[in-house]
DNA sequence: AATTCGGGGGG
DNA sequence: CCCCCAGAATT
């Protein structure tokens, strides 16, 4: 059914409308300085789900801190994370240490060429796997994102749920027919430029655009009407108290996270869950939980923090605490100007103000 | 196939 | 305020 759907296709004058776009109109970013596959490896990881303007910055600082395979493998995992504060699904921090160590232990530190063995690796699937053969490598391999199935949906007219792991492999397979043996590289960023600047989820700028003749959606004018993609479910929200505990020597109390879920390895303040816990049970919860007496006092805020699949309802409040001695390494008295050296998610960020 | 993982930006 | 964006691992 591809070759169908391709039967009157141009696909070499696609091609050459895509790519002379995408020579004029390329943004300068960091990892397109060369084709290092550390750096483009490093930089595909930070764009799983995340604008380009987000990982800019954290891209620069991460390869000054980890120019190489050989920097990231030696790092403390605590200050890999912490470079990575604020980005969001810090398992892929992790995920990305832990391939890299891979990397230097098996492969003398070059990241494999092979399909298989680059897939292997944590961190690295469908997507990343054929964006780093194709950019680093110059492989002709697919390399299907949001915005590639976005821009072949259209131009395409393909009216399957892009939701769906089957329609995703649909999408490689023509990303296969198309792609530019040439130069996989420029093409594979060329059809996510496009959907980035151009072919824009909501409404996407068709005058301007290189490849309409070629496209189908254009052509019948129903581009607003893909991709197709079933909506996801709403989030759960749960309440929790927040407690700023203060010892008498100006210290608070913050706790590590579990090494697996939601924020895995981060630090925060103290959460209570409400919905199991009466607020007039807060100082006991805690004491039962932490083994530290404390006394709450005023509620200082509110935060609203949204997940993919959760919401987190937290009420802030001041407490207080004679107790200073504490036994676990996963919680820790530590003065306001020694926060900063651990790694918070962002929500607890936010709280820093109250200090 | 469905769920779990963050956070920012737009309307 | 709600809605949208979207790769990989896990179950």
């Amino acid at each position: 059914m591809i070759e169908k759907t391709l039967q009157h296709f141009n696909i070499d004058g696609f091609q050459q409308d895509l790519l002379t776009w995408y020579q004029a109109n390329k943004r300068d970013l960091p990892w397109r300085a060369d084709q290092d596959p550390y750096r483009v490896w490093v930089s595909e990881i930070m764009l799983q789900q995340t604008k380009v303007d987000t990982v800019i910055p954290y891209f620069q600082r991460f390869i000054d801190k980890y120019p190489t395979v050989y920097e990231l493998a030696d790092a403390d995992p605590q200050d890999v994370l912490k470079a990575w504060e604020g980005l969001g699904y810090y398992s892929r921090a992790r995920n990305l240490q832990n391939a890299v160590k891979e990397v230097v232990a098996t492969y003398g530190g070059k990241v494999p060429k092979d399909r298989e063995e680059l897939g292997a690796l944590k961190g690295i699937g469908p997507y990343t796997r054929g964006a780093i053969l194709s950019i680093a490598y110059d492989q002709p391999e697919p390399a299907v994102d949001g915005n590639v199935m976005r821009v072949i949906s259209r131009v395409l007219k393909i009216e399957e749920n892009i939701a769906e792991q089957r329609v995703k492999k649909l999408f490689e397979a023509y990303v296969r027919e198309i792609i530019s043996v040439n130069d996989p590289a420029s093409f594979n960023q060329a059809l996510m430029e496009l959907g980035a600047l151009v072919c824009t989820p909501k409404s996407p700028d068709c005058p301007v655009c290189p490849i309409k003749e070629h496209c189908t959606a254009y052509r019948e004018g129903i581009q607003q009407e893909l991709p197709i993609k079933t909506k996801a479910k709403k989030q759960k929200r749960i309440p929790y108290a927040v407690l700023l505990i203060k010892n008498q020597k100006e210290e608070y109390l913050i706790e590590k996270r579990p090494d697996s879920g939601l924020l895995a390895n981060l630090w925060h303040f103290p959460m209570v869950p409400l919905e199991e816990v009466e607020f007039d049970e807060i100082a006991n919860w805690i004491f039962r939980e932490y083994g530290i007496r404390v006394t709450l006092h005023d509620k200082l805020g509110e935060l609203k923090h949204v997940f993919t699949h959760l919401i987190w309802q937290l009420d802030i409040y001041n407490a207080e605490t004679d107790d200073s001695n504490i036994k676990h390494s996963e919680l820790i008295f530590e003065e306001k100007r020694n926060l900063k050296a651990y790694p918070f998610p962002v929500s607890h960020l936010k709280m820093m103000k109250y200090l």
